[in-house]
Parts: C-alpha cells; structure tokens; sequence
DNA sequence: ATGAAAATAGTAACAGTTACTTTTTTCGGG
DNA sequence: CCCGAAAAAAGTAACTGTTACTATTTTCAT
C-alpha cells in the first residue's frame, strides 16, 4: 500500500548521489541538491533518503561515528573509513560472505546478514598530503 | 600524561559492567548504578564510559542504530543483534580476522582493524517466546 | 477537471551525547 | 597530618543528528 508518487525532490536526491562516490551524508546531500532547489528543506531530505533506502535504490551506512552516511551503489561492497580525515572509500576485495557460516556455527538463532566496515589510515592520509574532504 | 585520580563512581561503573553480559547503554548503567549511589549524574557515567573505554578496560559497541552499548569482556568476540527485540549478545565463533588480509590485498592505505556485527533473529525470538531484554 | 493520497516546506521536538561551571575528592610534598 | 594543585564530581545547558507535526502544494486515476 502507500502507492508511491513522482517527486522531483527523490529524483534530484538520487541523481546527486549516483554523482558522487564520496558517500555523503544527509546534510551533504541537503547543501548540494539546495543549489538547484533552493528551497528543499531538510526534511524532505531526510524523509527521501530513508525512502530510497526502503526501497533499495540506495544504502545507509551507519558508520557509528557521528552522521550516517549514503551510497548509490547498492552492489555488494564494503567501505573503509579513513580516522585521520574521516573520508569514506569503496574497497574492491573479494567477498567475505563466507563469515555468515561461521558466525552461524554455533548459534541457535538465525543470522540474516552482518554490518562490516575497516578503518586505518588511507592511502593519501599515509602519504601526509591534504585528504580534505569535498563538502 | 593527566595522571589518573581514584573515583568510586568509575569503580562502581566498572563493576557494574562487569556482572553484565548483556552490553548495557549509559543510560542503563545510569539507572543501575544510581541504586547504590543515588546522587551520581548521567554525564559523569558517560565520562566514565568514555574514559574506561580509552584505557581499554572495556569496549565500546557502536551498533549504529540507537545508544552505544558497553562490553567489560574486551577480549576478541564478535555480536549479534537481534532484529526483534533488539538485544546484543556475544557469538562465540572462531577468528575471521583473515579478512583484514583480504581487505588489505588490493589497498593502497593501511587497515588497522574491522567494526563487524551479524543481526537477523535471536533464538529465543525465533521460538516465538517473550524475549524481554532486561532494563 | 476533480479530489483523495502523497509529498512538500517549515518548524518544533526528540534522543543521545558533550560541554560548561561550581563544588567535592584525591593524593603527593611539606 | 594538613595543604593545595589536579582530577573528578554533580547539575545543568547546549549541541548534533534525526524524526514528528501541521498546513500547503503536487501528483495522478477517474
């Protein structure tokens, strides 16, 4: 039910995060897509993102550390989370998936996923330059 | 550096944490701890959360979605969270920490570590029974 | 064209947490 | 054993990220 109307809001939202790779987070989102719709509010935002999110256009990283973050991609992948400039960066390995059995080795209930990000240094943190991240 | 100073308060947080293995939130440990000692406020148990967590006397959880959860047992486990009633326990199974190398195969930063928690239904919720979690 | 359902803008409220200010406690040196 | 600097405490205010509410606007099947 709740039959799902056009807006142009989702649409702008969802176009501004298959531009970015960077994950941004729903302020983010609110500052960039406040440049061609001036007059978005938040909440809209907030309320769009959670939507896509249900509907499985887009995923919601909760990295824990201050304020979830978005990403289009909805491919299996993981991220790394960078603690010196705080930057979130897709990581091409090869699956994990395997780690389901043995979480479910010996547990008797029923294990439907997990939630796995790597954290460190990255690689332009390591090398001392400037990681700012865009806004 | 900031000398550490004896605090009852701490000590009581502590062993709070200690007789629990059901990874209480601050708000919890508040309400608990407040039995023995009715004056203590709420920013010094996060104080104190914060502090015994930096001196690695116990472990912070940040499951993402609600309060961070607290763990005494800061020896290596990994946790499930339950979709249902929303509990966290420990999951005993063995090392899958191979996959910081199969993270790091084709990474040009460093990996220093991994945040994993698996969820799906706890088998308590799967047997349909009242799975309270305790307050 | 019309009207019910859904989405919006704008604002208020909320949860979890941190910061601030004053008082109390700890604890090493005299 | 007392003194005082440093640390911790209590109590409260403030902050961040997010959700909820209300009145208005937009979508879209009939």
């Amino acid at each position: 039910m709740a039959a799902l109307k056009y807006s142009r809001q989702r649409e702008m939202i969802k176009a501004f995060l298959m531009s970015r790779k960077d994950h941004p987070t729903a302020d983010m989102v609110y500052m960039n897509v406040r440049k061609q719709q001036p007059n978005i509010s938040l909440g809209t935002v907030y309320r769009d993102l959670t939507q896509l999110a249900d509907l499985g256009e887009i995923r919601r990283l909760r990295i824990g550390n201050g304020a979830d973050r978005f990403d289009a991609d909805t491919s299996p992948h993981y991220h790394f989370v960078c603690e010196r400039c705080k930057s979130v960066t897709d990581l091409k390995m090869e699956s994990i998936e395997s780690i389901l059995e043995t979480a479910d080795a010996n547990f008797d209930g029923r294990i439907e996923g997990h939630v796995t990000y790597f954290y460190g240094i990255c690689g332009c943190c390591a090398a001392e330059r400037d990681c700012v991240s865009e806004s």
